[in-house]
DNA sequence: GTTGTCCTTTCAATCGATTGCAAACCGAGC
DNA sequence: GCTCGGTTTGCAATCGATTGAAAGGACAAC
């Protein structure tokens, strides 16, 4: 006896060997309080037998719906910051799994993205439910604007004055002022931060950086903001130039890992140790910065826990549901890239 | 004058708008040889003007289509190797951006896979047109047999016999033939490979290493192979496990560069320099290769070429073409991590 | 026998496009 | 005026589901 003669594949065929009519089949499958228990249990017991699937696509397109949601990464051409950084493979994980989780689909866009206004008419808006940014760029004022059009979306990024989307962050404020802390405590005064603070993220670090020195009562000098871009070879050069201009430090606070370990590469091919001579803190805690040589200090965020807030916030707002701003600790996770410098002074 | 008075969004409006009926309109847009070149005009200008784009998710229903390839991450439970590891990402993007050029979209699927036959009628297979594996995990026959079933699908892995798939990959055995010369030439004698040999891409470098030692008349310690997993974690705990078992060896291949990274991190630990006590060559040139201290000398595989090719085989599977197999090149990029061992010995 | 009620099932429209086939149109030739 | 080609356009079915409204059936009460 075959099981399947001819392969069962839409609702039509599984409803005529039912007996019934397509509508009857459809509530039967949804479990409709109009059909019976019997007709129920007929259709139900045909549909497994012959293996019938459902069609996803034909159910969401009657339904105007996707079950997709993209996730854009904002990419920046000036920051450089790409995607071959493994905090983005994280946070991607973490978004993916939470969306299988809920049988929705990913679209992935991570070519950078010059102006988010034009992603409007674009595959990204409208063949999917809603859309995850994954960093606010310079493009704060045309995220508001996409916004304020009701499309459903959350972004990845630092809380900014007249914010009107919803925001998912780690309080980089706080994971700064840790950062900077940790270096003041273990004896360090002549502080060095790493990143370009024109990124939202990147200046409530340095924010939080500032305010651990303003209470070690350690004056800020300019010239140790260094510019570095996130971009692994980019971050490199910035590292080389700085040690070419002889700025002066013993500990650098990072924006992220993969800057930190660029640092680390650079400062001891020119000959210092770390963290004997300078000693440094990284962002992100991602997994090589267990394992580099020496072992790096980092500020931990939750990543996957991150990707999953960020899909429970848009699949609200899909729903019409009110969702409010979320924000995710930060703490220190210390390794042996930073420890007393040569000779400590006590705090 | 309001350019878009109610906004159009679909053919039926734009007919309307241009006084035709919807299938002028659909064949005025596709360029149909039907239409005359004044309505075609008329027709599009209007289409230009209310700035109307066609509903892609309804053309790809009526047509039977996705425009959505899947890509499986075949992670291994035993060999753990997962997508964290910077190799997978450089693949997704260079499988994101050639399928962006062509239009169509990407469904991620990364959770461990135990039987891929149970992708059979999952999202995987039943909302994509195609599909290609990264990896084949040890599921050699089951892909066969997926594959007999006439779905378009590629993998990315290694030679296998009675293989009736279409597979892409790098050429494995002479990229761990490159490894192992390149050590041999160096002066050093007491080779070790590290990776799972029961993974065929591993196996095939493996063999490489093989025929290298054999070349050199150097003959092989079985206790030498040693069988590390892909995971940096358990990586770390396999060398750790190695240096108990006190293996003496002076330079080591290893099956990924992340597990290359591992190795010099446990060993440094342990007392060892490397490159001087111990060389170490990884596998994939990850970005973080050239950064880790020392460098790490590595064999590229030119990945972003690689998810390039893969999708123009699924595509081409999906058009019907005969499409064959793929190998790329594999090179030897020489750093730091390895060199002559301390009493060279003249090859 | 007719009517009313309640529960179950079916009818048919709908989502937004594509496309084979039929119909309309148009100028020319008889 | 009629027919004939050839070009252009429209009709209507189709993809595979959902769902409001209408119909069907069973049974009881009058």
């Amino acid at each position: 006896m075959p099981p399947a003669q001819h392969k069962v594949t839409t609702l039509q065929q599984l409803a005529d060997l039912a007996g019934v009519s397509r509508a009857t089949a459809s509530r039967a499958l949804s479990d409709s309080t109009l059909i019976s228990d019997k007709t129920k249990s007929k259709v139900r017991s045909l549909a497994q037998k012959h293996n019938y699937r459902i069609n996803e696509r034909a159910r969401d397109f009657r339904l105007q719906r996707s079950r997709v949601i993209s996730v854009v990464f904002m990419l920046d051409k000036q920051s450089q910051q790409h995607m071959s950084d493994p905090f983005f493979l994280e946070m991607l994980g973490g978004i993916a799994d939470s969306l299988a989780q809920h049988d929705y689909d990913l679209l992935l866009a991570h070519a950078p993205i010059e102006n988010v206004e034009h992603l409007r008419d674009s595959r990204v808006f409208r063949n999917a439910d809603g859309v995850i940014f994954i960093g606010q760029g310079e493009q704060h004022e045309r995220l508001n604007a996409l916004a304020a059009q009701g499309r459903p979306m959350v972004i990845w990024g630092s809380k900014l004055p007249d914010k009107r989307y919803c925001l998912v962050g780690g309080e980089n404020e706080h994971g700064g002022y840790l950062a900077a802390s940790h270096l003041l405590k273990l004896g360090r005064r002549h502080l060095a931060f790493c990143g370009r603070i024109d990124l939202p993220e990147v200046a409530a670090r340095y924010r939080g950086y500032q305010r651990a020195l303003a209470e070690f009562g350690i004056a800020e000098h300019a010239d140790r903001v260094l510019d570095v871009p996130f971009d692994m070879r980019r971050a490199q050069a910035a590292f080389c130039e700085v040690l070419e201009r002889r700025v002066r430090f013993d500990a650098a606070v990072c924006a992220s890992d993969v800057m930190a370990l660029s640092a680390i590469a650079t400062l001891s091919e020119a000959g210092m140790r770390v963290p004997e001579d300078i000693a440094v803190v990284g962002y992100d805690d991602i997994g090589l910065a267990a394992y580099s040589r020496p072992p790096l200090t980092s500020v931990r965020q939750n990543i996957r826990w991150a990707g999953r807030v960020l899909v429970e916030s848009v699949l609200g707002l899909i729903n019409g549901e009110q969702v409010g701003d979320t924000s995710l600790a930060s703490t220190l996770i210390v390794r042996r890239s930073c420890g007393a410098p040569p000779r400590a002074t006590a705090s």
